[in-house]
RNA sequence: GCCGGGGUGGCGGAAUUGGUAGACGCGAGAGACUUAAAAUCUUUUGGGGUUAAAAACCCCUUGCGGGUUCGAGUCCCGCCCCCGGCACCA
């Protein structure tokens, strides 16, 4: 048997794609659109190994699928390129990470071009170029102009081994997201970017998303927006008021203390002396103390509740006019809320352990279980609201608390404004002046892009500046506005910039190839590609980069750039590829697979069909080489079939079962279902091999529908069998919907339910000739000889039960 | 603790949404080819029973225990386990 020879087919194939344009996105054209993205990719230094092609297999696939169902797609790939690897390599080398990226970019470039995905390579972008990033600059200069950018200092996560600040996003279990550092408090100076003025809308627009269940969830909880009151309690002695947020103002009775993070407004008025308590020494000790704690300390369920009373002062709740002792308890936390808390240990887990531990009082406001009691019940204690229900309670609670003007109603979200700024080297330089006379000056459109300056030293300063800070030629600069003596800042931007806006980038490039202003230049393509049809990634970027970049879109539809008010209408991610036997694929347990190695042996087509074969494109999958050595098989198999094709009518038999795999692969595909796809072709496969001939316009339409997961053979088979290139212009098979049926059905008979025989009938027979063929069956007679038929159900072309 | 997703042969996984459980692939067994091996081809392959053997036949089987139904992997109730996410969010 001849050999399965695909390197030589493969980069023929890849050729001719390349000189004839065979995947360019058309630009004037009737066809209707369909956008389809992968999440691309940050170009490392390893390459890729065989989980990342999963998804890039999968948009590929379709998007072949939708050109022969005559589409115009648009299938671009591009580089995040900006990030911590490639300025770290800077540092212990020396090689500048321009360089670093450029070679980088060219090997997982000829990696993704030797798997032969369709992109248009035309519309490549790179988040390091200038041409790309003066754009992110100038979306950031929106968002400053709308007053959507700020400085601040509030204390914000530093990861001590990058020396940077952090997102709230980029800090997981108080580890930082990169280097797995214990993210620390620091007080910086930052950009911090006002996404949260954009909470409701993001949180809403969730609904008309076709995206996962459980991301558009974490989405949710992320924003966490909770509904209730802001309630104020004055402190006796002091001519302040505490604030606390509650979403239960039913169990204000139940206030018997308040407690105050460390972080709180008043307990720095302690520190500072302007409120006189009679243990300062022992509230600083406890700051001190909490301070020192990270995050993650701070966080521990499992820690006893600690806490110091603030002695000297009461606070007055507002519902009774009751005095109750004010203390200083880091579970509160200073970042959430107001900042403090009316404690209703009665009522609410973690106050009735504090309370428990230090011998506060515990009143019972709300009858209906044991204390800690955290439903709803009916209402005790409670002045002229007891008997009410907690919910209508909380209703006239408010509204008693409004009318004293002591609270109003109040919306809380758990997601904060996103810090911006990073005091490192490798990212978009922040295109502001500072102005002495001026304050801070943003650059004009003309003067983008504010270059990133070359230097020698990349090493992060520790200090909070970044180290763009001590090149002189680049910090000192003159105002855009007065002309006069200004200082750059030099704080870059985040890793997530440039994936922010990268969508869009990929259409522009269709129309100008340098991405000129101004934005209204891509006014009518953006109309037209927009939104992005399919977007297909890791699960990963579920609060990253998937909700950044809804908010800048949301942004950019609010100033007129874009005409959606989302960016990616459906969105897929890929199951994890694991090594064999379950184990996760890494470099330590020298198990990881690069395609390059599957290629060189089996060619790409296998990688692709094995990439799709191996299980449900969402779900967690195993990596094993015996499989990907049954895709092998299967191509060879496709092989001796081509050469059996002749002129010979094809039987009803081989038709039907055409037209049933048609319906198949066509329904799996827009289901995105390749695994079962690829089994129909198998199976349409084996059976045209049985054959003495195959008919040609049978194993035509076989191609075509091969061509998607296994494009290189698919083209050369095509070409053997006389075919003018490319079958990727093919339009996809049709399914008849009457050849489909079957000319004769196998209908289950079973006895009480247990299937006891099958027959064979003609399709479409009726229960009366079902049953008298049924009722001949020795299986039958032997089941019911003895007792009477009760009952028959029947289903056409399906089954006849009798119930005896 | 809360929220999502799961649990089907030796393995990866199918099952038209209530209708023959185990498609397709891998692996394994037997045979053919070969000096031999690999590759390839043919064939068997959920477990058990019955049988000298085979055909045929029967029973059991989708994490566990109940239920609804003529009929349950699929629906309902109660458990157990695994994976992912969130977690002192007031």
């Amino acid at each position: 048997m001849e050999r399965y020879s695909p390197s030589k087919i493969e980069k023929k194939w890849q050729d001719y794609w390349e000189k004839e344009k065979v995947f360019k996105t058309e630009k004037d054209s009737k066809k209707p659109k369909f956008y389809c993205l992968d999440m691309f990719p940050y170009p490392s230094g390893e390459g890729l190994h065989v989980g990342h092609p999963r998804g890039y297999v999968a948009t590929d696939t379709f998007s072949h699928f939708k050109r022969m169902k005559g589409y115009n797609v648009l299938h671009p790939m591009g580089w995040d390129a900006f990030g911590l690897p490639a300025e770290n390599y800077a540092i212990k080398t020396g090689i500048h990470p321009k360089n670093t990226v450029e070679e980088n970019i060219k090997h997982f470039k000829k990696q993704l071009k030797s798997i032969g995905f369709s992109y248009d390579w035309e519309r490549e972008i790179n988040t390091t170029d200038k041409e790309y990033y003066k754009w992110t600059q100038w979306i950031f200069l929106q968002l400053f102009k709308k007053g959507l950018a700020y400085e601040d200092t509030r204390p914000i996560n530093w990861c001590p081994s990058c020396k940077t600040g952090l997102a709230n996003e980029e800090v997981v279990n108080g580890l930082c997201d990169r280097c797995s550092a214990k993210v620390e408090k620091k007080d910086i100076r930052q950009w911090v970017l006002k996404i949260t003025a954009y909470a409701d809308r993001l949180l809403e627009d969730l609904e008309e998303l076709n995206w996962p269940e459980p991301i558009k969830e974490m989405q949710r909880n992320w924003i966490g927006r909770s509904e209730g009151a802001v309630i104020r309690f004055s402190v006796s002695r002091t001519p302040f008021t505490v604030e606390v947020f509650t979403t239960r103002t039913d169990t204000l009775f139940g206030a018997t203390f308040l407690v105050l993070a460390p972080e709180h407004f008043l307990v720095k008025k302690i520190m500072e002396g302007e409120v006189e308590v009679e243990n300062k020494k022992e509230i600083e000790k406890y700051i001190k103390e909490a301070r020192k704690k990270s995050e993650l300390e701070r966080t521990d369920l499992a820690k006893e509740k600690t806490g110091v009373e603030i002695k000297g002062i009461k606070a007055v709740n507002p519902a009774n006019k009751e005095e109750i002792p004010v203390w200083v308890a880091d579970y509160v936390l200073g970042f959430y809320g107001k900042g403090s808390i009316m404690s209703v240990p009665a009522h609410d887990e973690r106050d009735y352990e504090m309370a428990e531990k230090h011998g506060l009082e515990v009143r019972k406001v709300i009858e209906g279980g044991e204390i800690p009691f955290t439903g709803e019940g009916k209402m005790v204690n409670s002045g002229k609201f007891s008997g009410m229900s907690s919910e209508e309670g909380r209703e006239k609670v408010l509204e008693e608390l409004e009318k004293e003007k002591k609270g109003k109603r109040a919306v809380n979200y758990k997601l904060g404004d996103w810090v911006f700024s990073r005091q490192r080297y490798w990212g978009e330089p922040i295109p502001l002046v500072h102005c002495k006379e001026c304050g801070i000056v943003p650059l004009e459109e003309k003067d983008l892009p504010l270059d990133l300056p070359e230097t020698e030293r990349y090493e992060p300063t520790g200090t909070g500046e970044s180290p763009l800070a001590g090149i002189e030629s680049f910090v000192n600069t003159e105002c855009p506005k007065c002309k006069g003596k200004g200082k750059r800042e030099t704080n870059t931007m985040p890793q997530w910039a440039g994936s922010c806006w990268y969508y869009l980038a990929f259409i522009m490039k269709g129309d100008s190839k340098s991405l000129n202003f101004p934005a209204s230049l891509y006014k009518e393509s953006f109309k037209k590609w927009l939104p992005v049809d399919l977007y297909v990634g890791g699960a990963e970027h579920a609060v990253l980069h998937l909700l950044y970049a809804r908010f800048w879109h949301k942004f950019l539809y609010d100033i007129g750039v874009v005409f959606t008010k989302e960016p990616f209408l459906e969105l897929k991610n890929q199951g994890l590829i694991m090594g064999e036997g379950g184990i996760k694929m890494s470099k330590s347990k020298g198990n990881v697979i690069s395609p390059d190695e599957v290629i060189k042996r089996d060619g790409a087509d296998v990688l692709r069909l094995y990439e799709m074969f191996l299980g449900g494109f969402e779900d967690r999958v195993s990596w094993s080489e015996d499989g990907v050595n049954g895709m092998k098989r299967f191509l060879e198999k496709v092989g001796e079939t081509a050469k059996k094709t002749g002129k010979q009518e094809p039987s009803r038999e081989i038709k039907t079962l055409l037209h049933k795999t048609i319906k198949k692969v066509t329904e799996d595909l827009e289901s995105f279902k390749f695994n079962t796809a690829i089994s129909s072709l198998m199976i349409l496969n084996n059976e045209m091999k049985k054959l003495e001939e195959v008919p040609k316009g049978i194993f035509s339409d076989f191609i075509k529908l091969l061509a998607p997961f296994a494009p290189h053979f698919a083209e050369e088979l095509w070409e053997k069998i006389g075919g003018e290139p490319s079958v990727l212009k093919q339009p996809w098979p049709k399914f008849d919907k009457e050849l489909a049926k079957e000319e004769e059905v196998t209908v289950v008979v079973q006895i009480n339910g247990k299937a006891r025989d099958t027959l064979k009938m003609p399709a479409g027979a009726d229960e009366k000739d079902v049953k008298k063929k049924a009722l001949q069956s020795k299986k039958v007679k032997k089941w019911t000889k003895e007792e009477k038929i009760k009952k028959i159900i029947f289903l056409k072309d399906k089954l006849i039960n009798f119930v005896v």
